[in-house]
DNA sequence: TATTGTTATACTCTATAACTATA
DNA sequence: TATAGTTATAGAGTATAACAATA
């Protein structure tokens, strides 16, 4: 368990840059219309339906949490539950063709706009910064190993 | 304005690092009998005291939502407005010697859980990652140029 | 008994609009 | 008039605890 100086530094502007792509994150969800948390719904929903126990996982809800979630964005017509014919009491959540819409169109603002910033990026550091990148992708992060 | 398809591989599994390191930021203000906004707002204040105008900057919050926030911390007396001499008006909100306690305590444990991650990169790399980062702490991301 | 999801409740977070006090 | 901040209000987000239905 060596943290090393450099490691924290980098831990510090990770910190700070991940504020920084949630504002934008936040200002592009605004924009069209939604709350960061029915955006970030919306884009894990494009993947493909999702039960709400899977939903809990992945947002690090509680599940009443994602009941209310899911319930407003069912709500404003963009998903919907439909009941899972193996298990009854499970339901899965899928996309309407406007939340599929929605969610695509505030992914691509995020991305471009973020893009637009590193387009001067050398292709080696890229590569470099992508390695980087997946290491937090790993689930031993998320519970503190 | 051409966004490379490099450019847009990396955006994307840049926000995907961003919800992570926003989970273990939630994760270890809990742990801290904190809020992530409390936690923020208390990161924010420890490097000194700073005026309701310019933390609704900082936050990107809107100056009704930074009265509430600064109410609730202040209530649990992490904080403190203090009366400006020069301006009646305006009020500057400063940490409690339990609130820079408390700050110090969740960017270590925030920073420390991260680093734990990032330990094993090389000079090179951190030198690399470090100067694409410091691309997001320009102004002009912010208001999507 | 265990699991899936909802409901009830209480609090926090956030924005909009109207307001007070000072500049 | 303009600026700094608060208050009133409404809705969204979140967790805890208790619950119903199904496995």
């Amino acid at each position: 368990m060596t943290t090393s100086a450099r490691a924290t530094r980098l831990a510090a502007s990770l910190v700070r840059l991940s504020h920084e792509v949630q504002h934008v994150f936040t200002d592009v969800s605004r924009e069209h219309d939604l709350t960061p948390q029915q955006a970030q719904l919306l884009c894990v929903l494009a993947a493909g339906p999702h039960r709400m126990t899977q939903l809990t996982r992945m947002l690090h809800l509680e599940k009443s949490s994602v009941t209310g979630l899911v319930d407003r964005v069912e709500r404003r017509g963009l998903a919907e539950r439909m009941r899972d014919g193996h298990d009854r009491r499970a339901c899965s959540v899928a996309l309407t063709a406007e939340g599929k819409r929605l969610a695509h169109r505030v992914h691509d603002a995020v991305v471009r706009r973020l893009a637009g910033v590193l387009d001067g990026i050398s292709a080696a550091d890229a590569e470099r910064l992508t390695s980087v990148l997946t290491r937090f992708t790993q689930p031993e992060l998320r519970r503190g190993a």
